[in-house]
DNA sequence: TCCTGGCACTCGGTAGCATTGAGTGCTAAC
DNA sequence: GTTAGCACTCAATGCTACCGAGTGCCAGGA
């Protein structure tokens, strides 16, 4: 059941990497030239059914070789395709891209997937940090118009918020500084999640109190909301290319999905576990999905998980070359964050 | 040459409409059936064969029906399709959507692409405003770890900029805080666009000053680099859902070409025109666009040319519905703007 | 002069049929 | 346990016939 002898292994591993690089179907005469173990191909006939009999692989019709199926490219995940090295120039192109990195965490990021979705040629994902341990390190109300505020929230990670108040009334300079200090000595060293539940008291009756309960409010509506908005895609666009044989409606679907951040964070954030995670077609339970392969891993910053990366590609994807730039992307991108 | 008589011009409108419907070429009996005027279907036939010679229209193959050429919808745009209304829900839907809006001015440019993107049901851009007459409402240095400062200006327009700097030691609070009111005084009520150029002076040689020309260099080169990412996509998976016949590589590459902001951004600038502009397929000049057509309308900010909106689909679209969600739509952002 | 009915023609699409070839499963012999 | 041989299956291909939508053209009529 969960074992297989080793030549029946060399089989599987040859059909899945045959059919990884040629879209085709695998014969069993293929099978004989590309693996070298010295048995003809009625040997490999008797052995392939017995792993279609077990699941491992499947015909799209009689009388065409065999295809992987989910079970067959799990067993090669798991069991067969080893750790890999990412070729050469795509080392160098993560190392440099990391070297010269220097912009703030979401910028960061979003290049981060960009350069992911390059090197494996499939669309990625790059899910930010928890916003858990991140504090206010400076807030400010800035006057925009006569009637219109803006809310400014500098955190420890370098992100930005912000959030546009309107007034009833015209304001005076003075007030909207005076409110503006307050609200920096409310929020200054407050952790951003606290934002949501726990509001600064500014209970004065003066007109910069007001404001600064506006400003309060407003804030508190704009994290609860805005909580979810770091997820970052890059290379939506080769979905739309690898998806040969396709039903054009399955690739909208898909990028539909790839637009709605917040389905899509929750889904990943289910997904992750501690190390490496890789989700083969059904096992994602998800109709978007059925014909798609996710490789997930983790990145650590000071030693604990802090986010996410992946890679989104066809169930028939090169898990070995994935695997490696997600593993190599991850450590990068951890050892950035945590300098 | 530049004008048909009236039958033709009917003729023409019902090919084009029938085809917009339909997506199947069309006959002459079809025609004589939806226009109603009281000739035959050979009559139909001599027009329409007219109608080819001039270019107006055109076979797949012999035995098929008409479709409209790039000429013909031009014709049509330009001559037959009048001005439309938008249905009462769609109407509603963005008037519900622009009265809710408060918004900041990037989260509302991005978010009306979306809205433009669901009530046409194709890819929408909206090109933000030119950074003209933008001016720095307020700046500030923060500092986020012992070595690492972010510089965060806020504009006119309510957007927020910041640049993360790093430092090759270790720097005092006190320090931070008089290179940021330096920097303040510097930058407050100067113009966005001169950041470029002209940087604040600032030759002191304490420790202060040293941070704010660091922070300047590093504002002004995150300025030059990113004036253009002013550009907002939304509903870009419409474009995999609709291009029924295409191949996927074509699709593929258009959501590339989305992707490019910059790319897109220039090009839409150099077509905008005052009003309403239209390009129709090979008018683009672009392989990518060959097959689609723009929708484009400036909106207007207190009476001057601020950006741009769009809509980007197939040749074979409904022109009138996407040129009265683009006039309605560009209208309310406009006035929106203007508040 | 313009319109129209009639008619031959074209050609994509579909169905039927035979052929080919890649690939299989099975069996008997090694 | 392995393999050669063989019958079998079936997608793909090519060919033919046929249908039908649609055309172009022409001759006769208003």
């Amino acid at each position: 059941m969960t074992d297989l002898d080793e030549r029946k292994a060399a089989i599987l591993r040859a059909i899945v990497e045959q059919y990884v690089e040629t879209a085709q179907p695998v014969g069993s005469q293929t099978v004989t030239q590309t693996t070298g173990l010295g048995v003809s191909a009625a040997t490999v006939r008797n052995e392939m059914s017995v792993l279609e009999r077990e699941g491992y692989i499947t015909q799209p019709h009689t009388s065409a070789g065999r295809v992987p199926t989910d079970r067959g490219y799990r067993y090669y995940v798991d069991q067969l395709a080893g750790a890999a090295q990412l070729a050469a120039p795509e080392r160098r192109r993560i190392a440099d891209f990391f070297t010269s990195a220097t912009m703030a965490m979401d910028e960061l990021l979003s290049e981060t997937s960009q350069l992911l979705a390059r090197v494996t040629a499939h669309a990625a994902v790059v899910v930010g940090p928890e916003t858990q341990a991140v504090v206010v390190r400076a807030a400010h109300l800035v006057q925009l118009q006569a009637r219109v505020l803006l809310t400014v929230v500098v955190l420890s990670n370098g992100s930005v918020q912000k959030e546009v108040i309107y007034l009833d009334d015209d304001v005076g300079e003075d007030d909207v500084a005076a409110a503006s200090t307050r609200l920096a000595q409310h929020l200054e060293g407050r952790r951003l999640v606290d934002l949501v539940t726990a509001l600064p008291d500014a209970r004065g009756a003066d007109r910069a109190d007001a404001l600064v309960r506006a400003a309060s409010e407003a804030l508190r509506a704009h994290v609860a909301q805005h909580q979810s908005e770091l997820l970052y895609v890059g290379g939506a666009s080769r979905l739309a290319a690898e998806h040969d044989a396709f039903v054009t409606t399955s690739t909208a679907r898909l990028l539909e999905l790839l637009e709605q951040h917040v389905v899509l964070a929750t889904l990943l954030r289910e997904l992750l576990g501690p190390g490496l995670t890789i989700r083969i077609g059904a096992e994602n339970a998800r109709a978007d999905l059925l014909e798609c392969s996710l490789v997930l891993a983790p990145y650590l910053v000071e030693g604990e998980i802090a986010g996410t990366i992946g890679v989104l590609g066809p169930t028939r994807m090169d898990y070995r070359k994935a695997q490696a730039a997600v593993v190599t992307v991850s450590q990068q991108l951890g050892r950035q964050l945590s300098r």
